[in-house]
DNA sequence: ACCTGAACACCGTTCAAGT
DNA sequence: ACCTGAACACCGTTCAAGT
C-alpha cells in the first residue's frame, strides 16, 4: 500500500484540478498547499519534490485511463480498431500526453496501445510476420519486460523484449507505404 | 533588416549555447544577461519577455538548418530520400525540436519535410491521387498559405492549403497500412 | 507522524532614472 | 538609443523547531 493519508489525497487532487485547469506549468507548490489549506512545507513531507509531485499525479492520471480494447470480430476489424481508438485518446487526452511528456514518459501512453495491438495480432496468428520485422518504439522495450500476459504470444513479446533494428523497421515502413501510394 | 546591434546579437548567442548546452529550462534573463555583461534588465530592451527570446532563438536555428533535398533520380527513390533526410533531423536535431514544442512551434520542423515531398510529388506527376486524400498536418495549413515556390503544383498548393479532413486521411493511412501488413 | 516559519538562492518583469 | 538599479511578486527547497 501506498501513502494513503488525507492530506496526500487532497494534495493529488489540487494537483491534478490544477494541471487540468491551467497546464502543468500552473503548479506551484505554493499554491498546491494553499489549495489544500497547508505550509508550502508540508508538501514535501507527503510527496518530495515538485518532480515527485508531478509524477504521482500522471500516475493517478493513466491508472484512470479507460482501457484500450478492440471491437468488432473479424482480425482487420479489431486491429483497426485499436488503432483509432488509440488515436481517440490521444486526440481527447492533450494534458495527460502534455504532462507524460514533460516527465519523459510519453511513451508510456503509447505503449498502452502496443500491448493492445499485440493481444489481436496473437489472435490473428500474425506471430511469424511479426517476429521477421518486430515494431516497437525504441524506449518501450524496458516496460515489454515486465509484462505477463496469457493473451500474448511468447514469440512477440520476445521480439518486443529483444533490440529493435529501428532502420530497419523505417526502411521496411517507408517502402509498404511508398508500395501503397505510387499506383 | 531586423535589429542587428551588437548587443542583441551577443545575447541570441549567448541564449543559443546555453539551450545547447543545458536545455531550454536553463535559460534564465540573468542568466544570459551576466553571459554578456549587461544588466538583467537590458535584455528586454533588446528582445523583449524570456518567451520573445526564445523565440527569436529558434528563428535562428531552423534558418541554419541544412535544406531536406532529395537524392536519386527515379521518383520513388527521391521521396524516399527526403523521407530518411526528415528522420535524419528529427534523430539529429533533438534540441531544436524540444524548443520548437515548448513554444508550439513543432509543426515548423515537419512542415520543411512537407514542402520537400510536395515538390517530389509534383514531379512525380501524383496531383490526381494526391488530390484525392489530402495528406497534411491539421496547424501546417496556415504555414502553405504563405508558400511561392514554382517547383509545387497549383492543385497541390490548393489542397494543403484547404480545410484537411483529418478523419478521411486516417482512415485511408489505416487501411493502406493493414492492406501491406494482413498478407 | 505531521506540520509550521524562517531563511536561502533563485526567478520574470516593470519602471524611473541616467547618459 | 541604450543601459542600470531598485523594486515587486513570485518561485523550489532545506532545516530547525514545534506538537
Amino acid at each position: 500500500m501506498t501513502d494513503q493519508s488525507a492530506s496526500r489525497g487532497r494534495i493529488l487532487v489540487a494537483t491534478r484540478r490544477l494541471i487540468e485547469a491551467d497546464g502543468v506549468e500552473a503548479v506551484s507548490m505554493r499554491k498546491v498547499a494553499a489549495d489544500v489549506g497547508l505550509a508550502p512545507t508540508a508538501i514535501y513531507w507527503h510527496v518530495g519534490s515538485r518532480e515527485d509531485l508531478l509524477h504521482a499525479v500522471l500516475d493517478e492520471m493513466v491508472a484512470d485511463l479507460p482501457p484500450i480494447t478492440a471491437r468488432g470480430t473479424g482480425a482487420r476489424d479489431r486491429i483497426a480498431s485499436v488503432a483509432r481508438a488509440a488515436r481517440q485518446e490521444f486526440l481527447e487526452q492533450v494534458t495527460t500526453l502534455q504532462l507524460a511528456t514533460e516527465l519523459g514518459r510519453g511513451n508510456e501512453l503509447s505503449f498502452r496501445t502496443q500491448v493492445a495491438l499485440a493481444r489481436e495480432m496473437t489472435a490473428a496468428g500474425l506471430e511469424e510476420q511479426y517476429r521477421q520485422r518486430p515494431p516497437g518504439e525504441l524506449a518501450t522495450r524496458d516496460l515489454w519486460a515486465e509484462v505477463d500476459d496469457d493473451d500474448i504470444d511468447p514469440a512477440i513479446r520476445e521480439a518486443m523484449t529483444g533490440p529493435t533494428d529501428t532502420d530497419a523497421l523505417f526502411t521496411y515502413s517507408l517502402d509498404r507505404l511508398l508500395d501503397a501510394v505510387l499506383d
